[in-house]
RNA sequence: GUCCCCAUCGUCUAGCCUGGCCUAGGACAACAGCCUUUCGAGCUGUUGACGGGGGUUCGAAUCCCCCUGGGGACGCCA
């Protein structure tokens, strides 16, 4: 039997880093078996779900690599099949119009809670009398459709997980599987529950993949696609991410979209699905650093774990410059090119000329854990000016001796000749005589002077970059500026 | 309140099913030393965990029970 497995957001807000964990399972789940990775669209909210975000979600999935083998589908253009379904379930005689009001099941529910009893739909409507329906039709309330729940035997949800997880259906109560619709506006209202049971049904998705936050409306969809007729597939339920408090996963975090971990800060896409993989799964062998591919061959749903993790990005940022240094060099200076490239404003180190720009990506290749870092470690590229100075870096020209420095440095250049580490060698050296400094107040006026900043790569190597005319020159500038 | 899930270093985890090889392994972080006349990177090392209590057993991180703690659910949201 080929595996089928499928992500199902409904289409209300951006991915994050939770959804895309959920994604990432079913995804990893199916390439395993060989089997297919199916999209779904779960807009049967017409309040809440949005097109745009149905349009995001398919830009961020591609994104980031987890392309889907079919669809996607969209529930709200097929009614008919849920429709059809509903019929399926009214001749069984399985479910009952409920004229209850949102208001007063809001206060039956507060006040169960308030007796501290389980706050759960009381099934009064399954009973009404032939002529009581009619009243209330008559009166013109809309009824919802409620499924029978059947509370004599408990209901077992099978989890790849957790094992077997038995469930007393007197806790479950009969719940709406179609909403009313006051307005007269739609069609056909399917709750989730039915569309779901019906799309995974018809899909023939055998593995049900999704957060534990759903364990326990698992047991209401066994019941529903036993009703339905369906092969009831096998669930999985995925412990939750939580943030670094350990409290759920925070607003602060839910807010970022997942293109922005890619587009913004410069994750790569194999070093975020790779932490995201081992955020609640282990290959069991002590293995980390692993390629998809890797992933993939050794991925088993058996062996995530039952317990939430904690999002962290230490080791996010860890595992990420593993796969940065993986990277031949020639692809990371493509990647490293276009991520500037997407952040325009970074101007002054795009113009730096090409050969320069290319032997300076290499030379921090290996202390950088993303692109993001690229533009502070690269910030020597653009020309300082003293004015533009940060407060710190000023205060370390305008030390005593920081002037006599850089003037002597500036003349060095007319006795001194070569380039790279043995100009700069050749450099201390005659500035340290002439102007008898030593130790920080030598070097770092011109390190300063040289990149406008107090810290970054090797002075020696800097050199090696920049060309003896240009080094001249900003000493030069910078001795000028200091003296008006 | 009721039901369900879960519980190993600060964090991610291995070990648990099939008790002894566990004086509990790895990784990230932290800390220290080395290296580097800056930051970072690198190298070496150190600290650090079986939530508590009862059982069962010759022996429990591993099996059972209770407690505690955390999470989820209890919607005409998904």
């Amino acid at each position: 039997m080929t595996v089928r497995t499928r992500f199902a957001p409904s289409p209300t807000g951006f991915l994050h880093i939770g959804n895309v964990r959920t994604a990432l399972f079913n995804y990893l789940y199916a390439k395993h078996h060989k089997g297919k990775f199916i999209l779904r669209i779960e807009d049967t909210d017409p309040e809440r779900s949005k097109q745009e975000y149905a349009d995001a979600i398919l830009y961020d999935l591609e994104k980031i690599g987890l392309q889907w083998d079919e669809g996607p589908v969209y529930q709200s253009k097929q009614p008919d099949v849920y429709l059809e379904s509903l019929n399926q379930l009214r001749k069984q005689d399985k479910v009952y119009p409920c004229y209850c009001t949102p208001d007063e099941l809001v206060a039956r529910r507060k006040e169960a809670l308030m007796m501290k009893r389980p706050p759960r739909y009381d099934n009064r409507c399954r009973h009404l009398t032939r002529e009581e329906i009619q009243k209330k039709e008559q009166a013109g309330i809309r009824p919802t459709i409620r499924f029978k729940v059947d509370d004599t035997k408990p209901v077992l949800v099978d989890d790849l997980i957790r094992g077997q997880v038995s469930f007393d259906p007197q806790e479950i109560g009969d719940f709406v599987i179609m909403r009313s619709d006051p307005a007269g506006k739609h069609d056909f209202l399917p709750t989730f529950h039915l569309s779901v049971c019906v799309d995974d049904g018809r899909m023939g998705i055998t593995h049900i993949v999704r957060g534990e936050d759903h364990l326990s409306n698992s047991p209401r969809h066994v019941l529903l696609f036993q009703a339905l007729g369906f092969v009831v597939p096998q669930f999985a339920h995925l412990s939750l991410i939580h943030g670094p408090g350990g409290e759920p996963l925070s607003k602060r975090l839910t807010a970022i979209r997942i293109r922005d971990f890619v587009e913004q800060k410069g994750y790569l896409v194999e070093g975020l699905l790779n932490y995201l993989a081992l955020l609640g799964w282990s290959p069991k062998d002590n293995r980390e650093v692993m390629s998809l591919n890797e992933i993939i061959e050794a991925f088993d749903l058996r062996n995530a774990t039952k317990h939430s993790a904690i999002f962290n990005e230490d080791k996010l940022n860890w595992i990420n410059s593993e796969h940065l240094r993986a990277l031949s060099e020639d692809v990371y200076q493509e990647k490293a090119i276009e991520f500037l490239k997407a952040k325009d404003r970074q101007a002054g180190i795009l113009s730096a000329e090409p050969a320069r720009l290319k032997k300076s990506l290499s030379l921090i290749k290996t202390d950088m854990t993303k692109f993001e870092d690229l533009i502070e470690r690269l910030s020597f590229l653009p020309e300082p000016a003293f004015k533009t100075l940060p407060a710190e870096e000023k205060k370390m020209l305008t030390q005593p001796g920081a002037q006599k420095v850089l003037d002597s440095a500036a003349q060095a250049f007319n006795e001194i000749s070569g380039e790279g580490e043995p100009l700069y060698q050749a450099l201390i050296d005659h500035v340290k005589a002439a102007s008898q400094q030593k130790g920080k107040a030598l070097f770092m006026p011109i390190r300063v002077a040289v990149t406008g900043h107090l810290h970054g790569p090797e002075m020696k190597k800097i050199f090696e970059v920049l060309d003896r005319a240009t080094i001249q020159n900003r000493l030069t500038q910078m001795s000028q500026a200091l003296k008006s």
